[in-house]
DNA sequence: CAGATCAAGTTGGCCAGCCAACTTTGCTGA
DNA sequence: TCAGCAAAGTTGGCTGGCCAACTTGATCTG
């Protein structure tokens, strides 16, 4: 992000934050919108203060407003600020949140916390897809899928098991990896296999016998379960996973508002 | 919505579904966005179909494509389609999702699943700020806080204990309610105390004493728990809440995608 | 027949401008 | 002193236009 200027009074606090955003996306405005945000997350506009107006910080980055308005749109979603009309936008957190990679792969995630993540594979097998599994992949009646079974860790220690149903297409991929590779994700995405989309559903069940041989505790112990539907750019499911973690190990934290939400809370009719 | 056109052929599916989308909101592309929603999920477009160009919709609606394409994001941001370059949108799932208000009222939520919420008021204390609390709501050394502790039913069978941390100009209203009032949210809303923004962490922990005799469950029993921080559109904090659910009554849902989201998964450094 | 090429269709991105709605501030006048 | 009002500042919303990037399907070519 080039962009250079006066930098005089507290107006002008985000003048020279473009240090770790100068390539963070082709568009113009994924560019302000990093800029800003690490402005933000720097604390260079303070706690609960006010960001300059729309006019200024286009004519600042040299881009028309309807890009800043982009840009902003991006932050008020992510739910670092405020926005409504008559008044400057107020910077509502200093959170971090990439996220999106971050929910997709324990291992992403795991690495950007600076942990090492592990995984073993228990089991792969290949058979006819049931009925749930054929809803949720989308499949026709015969259709076969591919079924993992992992355990996960951090830095060695158990921490989650992770069950997921891939479509042929997918499976056939996942099936040639060597056994003790780390991330199926990363792996898939070298060939060609995209996630960009994924439904999540977050409750508590109680472990049953693999799942407390696996992790090491009790039968019936809680776990905090994370059921992951994902698809790739053309919207075809491309892997149905269920993630049952110990507790004490993982939090899921979520931002809503009036604006933008895609948060619900549901009664526990399914299963 | 009012449009009225042709009607022929499936590429002019969702031409007459504005039975439930007419006042949506006074914005041209919410009201477009709630229409095709609508259209969405009765299925006008089949489960993975294709939707209407961008310049069709402008045309059909009778606005521009700017306009189209806010109310496109909504959807998008939604998770109901997906959208790239090159291609029409396809639409992924029919979910539901009216999701913010839901989310953040207990109340709101149990009546738009047709069950009839409860809340019994345990107790309303007023006192000094713990460092947490003020960290939370951004409160000055030695400010007071109410703290009310209420247990919520579902026709009558406990489902949640909700200790909720109000700033005092918020509390001074809460304290004013009726003890037996169902809805602390429209109340406060009848005040003019408006929720715009919440942020939400959700793990599990085990019952209290408390827990377990308000629950009828017993004491190191797993609950599915749900924190919260709300604030006004000001940006100003308005509430502290932590509410506790007997596991099987809910589940949390989210969509996300590399275009927008908000959703991370955190090591539980915190408590 | 398979592969490469091309053209049309579609969305992403950016710009410039206009007005409405709302907030804040400061001034005016009782 | 205080209430009311006016003006300036700011965001929300909408239009129309332009080009680039990408996808898809048809056509051409070896």
């Amino acid at each position: 992000m080039a962009r250079a200027l006066s930098t005089t009074g507290a107006q002008d606090a985000g003048a020279e934050h473009s240090a770790a955003a100068q390539d963070a996306g082709g568009a113009l405005y994924r560019q302000v919108a990093a800029d800003l945000r690490e402005a933000i997350t720097t604390g260079a506009y303070g706690e609960a203060g006010r960001l300059p107006a729309e006019g200024a910080l286009a004519e600042r980055y040299g881009v028309s407003r309807g890009t800043v308005r982009q840009a902003l749109a991006v932050l008020r979603a992510d739910g670092l600020v405020t926005s409504r009309r008559g008044t400057r936008r107020v910077v509502l957190g200093n959170a971090r949140v990439q996220s999106f990679s971050e929910l997709l792969s324990f291992t992403h995630w795991a690495r950007s916390m600076g942990e090492e993540p592990g995984g073993r594979l228990e089991s792969l097998i290949r058979r006819p897809a049931d009925a749930a599994e054929r809803e949720q992949l989308r499949l026709e009646p015969g259709a076969e899928v591919y079924v993992t079974l992992r355990l996960r860790t951090l830095s060695d220690v158990p921490v989650m098991v992770e069950r997921t149903v891939y479509p042929a297409h997918v499976g056939q991929l996942v099936a040639q990896l060597p056994p003790d590779v780390v991330s199926h994700t990363e792996q898939l995405r070298e060939h060609g296999i995209l996630f960009t989309d994924a439904d999540h559903t977050i409750d508590v069940v109680t472990a049953n016998a693999e799942d407390a041989k696996l992790l090491g505790c009790r039968r019936g112990a809680p776990l905090l379960r994370e059921r992951r539907r994902t698809t790739d750019p053309t919207g075809r499911p491309v892997e149905w996973s269920q993630d049952r973690y110990l507790p004490g190990t993982v939090a899921f934290s979520v931002h809503n508002s009036l604006a933008t939400s895609a948060l619900s809370r549901h009664a526990r009719a399914d299963d």
